[in-house]
This record gives structure tokens, C-alpha cells and sequence, in this order.
DNA sequence: GCTGTTTCTGTAATCGTTTACAGTTTTGAT
DNA sequence: ATCAAAACTGTAAACGATTACAGAAACAGC
């Protein structure tokens, strides 16, 4: 049905491994004849023969916990926008958060990618390692392992947190919650322990009741928000450890009749598109998505070069900076306003 | 390095057709055998070898003008629900709103994958008509091609579309303009006729630079808010015909002060993770993108069955309805409000 | 025209599976 | 125990490219 490389020797008179060499880009004699067999043709090398016989499958795999975050959107964009000047095609794979999806999606790639950029689910998973061992170039981004002196890109995680929390101390707030990611992640330890150095730095120390464990997901945020609400004695500014958590809080506050900015500032991990919009507009830590995607994609060619040079690559752990977008959800404290309200609505 | 079928027939002391069979789940004498030298190697068949001798990949493709598009995040995240439970993996590629990028991407991906689902970037393109002569089963999904009776899952652009503009007019708005997406795309034409005929139908004529076409992205979106407000009498209400677009347009708005809802109602096609936070809340038409996804998926998967049993499979246009979310963003016209704020503004 | 060098070409093996075909073993009925 | 049918297995030929290797053609210098 479709033209093989033997349909497009014969009618060009030649060999298929002229043919091949011709596709390869190598001058040959008989270029003309061939290029019109090949147009008229319209052929298209098979890729599986390709693949088989070179071992090169021009695909790289990137595995993300949930495509419909907009951080990992971003981040997929910017890794496709290397790629797209090369031969390679990307698969993107959700893990949905879960650690035996991402290691069945790993397990999947191993023979059918030329490389892998993970964000993994949980620093304690060894399925990474075990692609690594096969030889296959594997870069992590957002998140790393435990054992982790791989290639990694990575930002500031303990840095953006505690500006953060550095913003809200400035402001005035000693009470202040943190709605955290897994602790076993690396933005999820990293934010949390930048909150508490912070605090701790400030000589503040939080009640336990302010530090919310959640797990990254909108619905998680929206829990975690209501509990601190929840509470005797509610927190005057909460940190958010990520997007989606960030829009779960705020809804959690606006349900609740909370003024956000007024009677709860509010800063968020992660710009969001519309955070200029809301009312008030949303403070957060932004980072560099895109270019964070981009970036380990071309660390991924890199090691592709170096493979071919049998000369082993130095891992690197590119770690890049946050930064502190000021708009006006965050707010100096209101002598426990919110307390107050609480107890009035309570009795 | 990695071990092949052969390494395992070996150990098993078999033939290699009968490990081969095994791993296809078909019944063998020496499984207990087989099933040992399978675990104990971490056999993996390799799928190029595969895809070249049976001609299947296991692989399709997903192309779709604009990864960060909140909605096609939706749409790709149906499909791979679909296909997590089947041993296919999915190609994301943007196409960027190009229709070189998307001939490129479709004419790479023939021969790597057994079956597309693309949001092709204009009607008019025959790429993928290639594509279908070539024996490959494609489905439409939020656009199709202007010949069409070919399978794809739209939505009832032009129903919501109308329902849209009939909330605005409802609520005494006569002066509705729209932000439209290029008249080439079946989205674009779709909204854009539905705008049309709900005015029509009401004996309304808007002026002709009510009429923006812009292209489906945010900053076009804002530019053509802007230029209705720069009109000699700018419109009460906009029906913006996608979510990044809304966003450009709600944001030309807050840049300019004028009030959304108050000055200029707003309605958008497509509802946004944070529309029920803006401020006023926002309006839109919705319809269900994840859903879209998992229906387009499932055509596919249905036209891979008939492909093997030979029955051309008849062709399927499938229309899903939209649905309006009313939140707060339109409101009743203040009898030309921003006119006069526009006059003593100018002068 | 001869020779040596460079450049190009063709032959055929190879990559790791699947699968038609023929051959073998098992089963079950007698 | 015998035999036919059923169930399984092995041999070897594909699939469509790439690539050593050896051989042919072109080129250059004399």
C-alpha cells in the first residue's frame, strides 16, 4: 500500500541502499532519479524499520501528574518548542498523581523512547532508576529523587516559599498557615520547609493546626482551607504550595463569605493566567515554566550527544529562581478581624 | 543489553513462536517455564520489531492547535482516560495555530501511529484528507473540514453561540458585539453565524464594527476589546468566542476601568477553571471537554474493530450541546453608560 | 594511457518480532 | 492398544529499513 524503500529503488533505477543513504542526506549520484521517485512516490521511510534496525526511535517521553495543570501545560510547551526543530515527537503521559500509573507509563517508554523527562510522582520511587539502568537518558523536572545527583531541573523551591512567607511577616502577620503539597515530593518538602524556616527565622512559631498537609489537587485545597477556617483561633494569611491548592483556598474562602486580602491574605506557588483578574488580584511566587520545560529538553539532547560520543555526561542539577509577583491579596493584618467574625457567627 | 525474545526462548528451553504466543496470551504447554524466564530477564518485547511485523503501533497521535488552551488540556486528558485502559499511547502535538506545523506534524505521524484525532487549524486543508487515503482512521474533534461526512465530536457551536446573544438580549442589551475566532474554522463560523442569526432574529442589526474576527488567542482578544472601546459608541455587552480570548477581553476591560457587568456585559464560550472567582463572576457557555475527548477516543478505538473486520465503518458527527452558565457578568444595559463616560473621557 | 586515490554504489546481513505451515504431542473415544 | 481429532510447538520467512564490506566508477596527476 504505502511505498517502501524497495518501490522507490526500483523506480529510480538504483539500490535501496543508495535510497537510504540519499534519505540520510548524503550525496549520491544518482540525486536527481531519486528525488523524483521519492516525490512521485510521496514515501515516507518507515519508522518501526527505522527504529529496528538503528535502534533510534526519535521519541522522547514526558510523563507529568496531570496534563490540565496549567504549570505542566506550560512546561510540556516548553520542552515541545525544542523538540520541534528536531526529528523527535513527544509522548505526554499523565501519571495522574499516581505512583503505579507512572511506573506502568515507564515501563511502556522504556522500549519505545529515546529518552525521558519525568515529573515523578513520590521521591521514593525506584522504577526511575531502573530506566536509568537500561541507558536511557531520563531527565527530571519539577521534582527529583531522594538519592538524586541526576539530571534535574529543578527551582528554587526553599527560596520562593520563604519569600513568601518572608512578603507576609512584612506585612505584619504572625499567623500564618501553609496548605502543602505531599511531603514526599521535592516542591512539596521543599515549600514546607522554606515556610517553617521562615517562620522560625522570623522567631514565629506557627501552632501545628496552621500547617495542612494536602495533596496538590484543587479539591485538596479547598479542604485544607475550610479546616483553617475552621479553627478557634483561624490564621491572618495562608501560603498556598501550588495553583491548583491556590484556587481550591479561594474557594473555600469566597464560599465562606471570607474577604480575601482583608480578613485572609492570601499568596499562592505558581502564577495563574488570571490571577491579574481576580478581586482583589492574587499574590504569588512565579516561576519559568516554559523556559524550565525548554531547558530540559535541550539538557535531554545533550545527553543524546554525549551517548552517541560514548563519553559519559556530567549530571547536572540546573536549579532556577522564583519571584515574588506583588499584587494585592496579601495585606497587613486586621487585629484578628476574622477570629472576631468567627466567633460571632459561632454562639 | 536489553533482553530479546530470542534470550528468553533460551532460558526457557522453547522456541521463540512460543514465547511469542505466550506473550500474546494464547494457551502453551511450557507457560510455567516461559512466565519464569520472562520475569527473571525483565523481558519487555520491543516494539519497533513488533510495529514492523504486524504493522500495528499502539500509537496515536493527538493534534491539537494549542497545549495551554485550558480546553484542549481537557479534551487530551478524555482521550488518554480512554486509552489508559487499552495498550495504546498517545502523541501530543501542537500545531500551533499553523497550518504548516499541522501538515508537517500529520504527514510525520502517518507512518508512526495507527490513528489520529485532530483539531485541524482551518477547514480548508486537504493534509488530512492524505491521511485517510492512506487507510489511516482519523477523528475530528472541535473542528472539521468544510467537505465533511467524516467522523468527528463538535459541539453545538452555533446553538450556544445563539443562547449567548439571546442572554444578552434578553436582559435589554442591543448594542452586542462580538469577538469572533477566524470564520475559517468551524468554531469560528460557527459562533460567529450563531451571533449573527440570534441578532437577526430579534430585529437587531448591529453595526459592522461590532464584528471583530480575531484568532482564538488572548492577546487578540484584547486588542479587540479595545478597538470596540475606542468606537464612536462602543457596544453594552461582548459574546467572546473562546476562554483565551475572554481573557484578553477581560483584561482590556480592567486595563481601561471600565466595569465589567456594570459598563460592558461580558459572555464567553468555554468556562475557565476560575470563572466563578473573577469579579463579577463570569458568564459563559460551557460544554463538556473532557467528555469530548473520551467520545472522540472511543470512535477511534470503535474504527480500529472495523478496520480489522474489514466493514467500512459508517461515518459518525457526533454534535454534543453547550449549556449557559449564568454567573454575574452580564447585566441589564445602563442606558449607554460607557458612551457617556467615553464622551467626557474624549473631549 | 596508466595508476592511485577518491567517491560512489550494490550485495547481503541484520535488527526483534509475528505467523503460515508443517510437524509433534496430547487427548479421548473405541 | 489404536487411531483420529485436537492442541500445541518449531522452522523459517517475512516486515522495511540501515550499514559493513567489497567492488565499480570517476577523478587527478603524470
Amino acid at each position: 500500500m504505502t511505498p517502501t524503500i524497495n518501490d522507490v529503488a526500483i523506480r529510480a533505477g538504483v539500490s535501496t541502499a543508495t535510497v537510504s543513504r540519499y534519505m540520510a542526506g548524503e550525496k549520491i549520484r544518482a540525486e536527481a532519479a531519486v528525488r523524483r521517485a521519492v516525490e512521485e512516490l510521496g514515501y515516507r521511510p518507515a519508522m518501526a524499520a527505522r527504529s529496528l534496525r538503528s535502534g533510534i526511535h526519535y521519541v522522547v517521553a514526558m510523563v507529568v501528574p496531570d496534563i490540565t495543570n496549567p504549570y505542566f501545560a506550560s512546561v510540556v510547551k516548553g520542552v515541545e518548542s525544542v523538540f520541534r526543530s528536531t526529528p523527535y515527537n513527544i509522548f505526554v503521559c499523565n501519571s495522574d498523581e499516581s505512583p503505579e500509573t507512572e511506573e506502568q507509563v515507564l515501563l511502556e517508554a522504556m522500549n519505545r523512547v529515546d529518552g525521558i523527562i519525568l515529573a515523578p510522582t513520590t521521591e521514593q520511587d525506584d522504577t526511575p532508576l531502573q530506566v536509568l539502568e537500561r541507558g536511557l537518558p531520563l531527565v527530571f523536572i519539577d521534582r527529583e529523587l531522594s538519592g538524586g545527583d541526576l539530571d534535574s531541573v529543578l527551582v528554587d523551591n526553599v527560596g520562593g516559599a520563604r519569600a513568601a512567607v518572608r512578603h507576609l511577616i512584612e506585612l505584619g502577620h504572625t499567623d500564618v498557615a501553609i496548605i502543602s503539597g505531599p511531603l514526599n515530593t521535592t516542591p512539596g518538602r521543599g515549600r514546607y520547609d522554606g515556610y517553617l524556616m521562615e517562620l522560625c527565622n522570623a522567631g514565629i512559631e506557627a501552632p501545628e493546626a496552621y500547617r495542612r498537609v494536602a495533596n496538590f489537587r484543587e479539591s485538596s485545597g479547598y479542604d485544607a482551607m475550610e479546616q483553617l477556617l475552621a479553627l478557634d483561633k483561624p490564621p491572618t494569611a495562608v501560603f498556598c504550595a501550588n495553583n491548583l491548592m491556590t484556587m481550591g483556598a479561594l474557594k473555600a474562602l469566597q464560599a465562606n463569605r471570607v474577604a480575601i486580602g482583608d480578613e485572609m491574605s492570601v499568596i499562592g506557588f505558581d502564577d495563574l493566567d488570571m490571577a491579574s483578574m481576580l478581586n482583589p488580584p492574587l499574590t504569588v511566587i512565579d516561576r519559568p515554566a516554559v523556559e524550565q520545560g525548554a531547558i530540559a529538553a535541550r539538557l535531554l539532547l545533550k545527553s543524546f550527544a554525549h551517548n552517541d560520543a560514548e563519553t559519559p555526561a556530567e549530571r547536572q542539577r540546573i536549579v532556577l529562581p522564583t519571584h515574588l509577583i506583588e499584587r494585592e491579596s496579601c495585606r497587613p493584618p486586621r487585629g484578628g478581624a476574622l477570629a472576631m467574625k468567627h466567633q460571632t457567627n459561632g454562639s
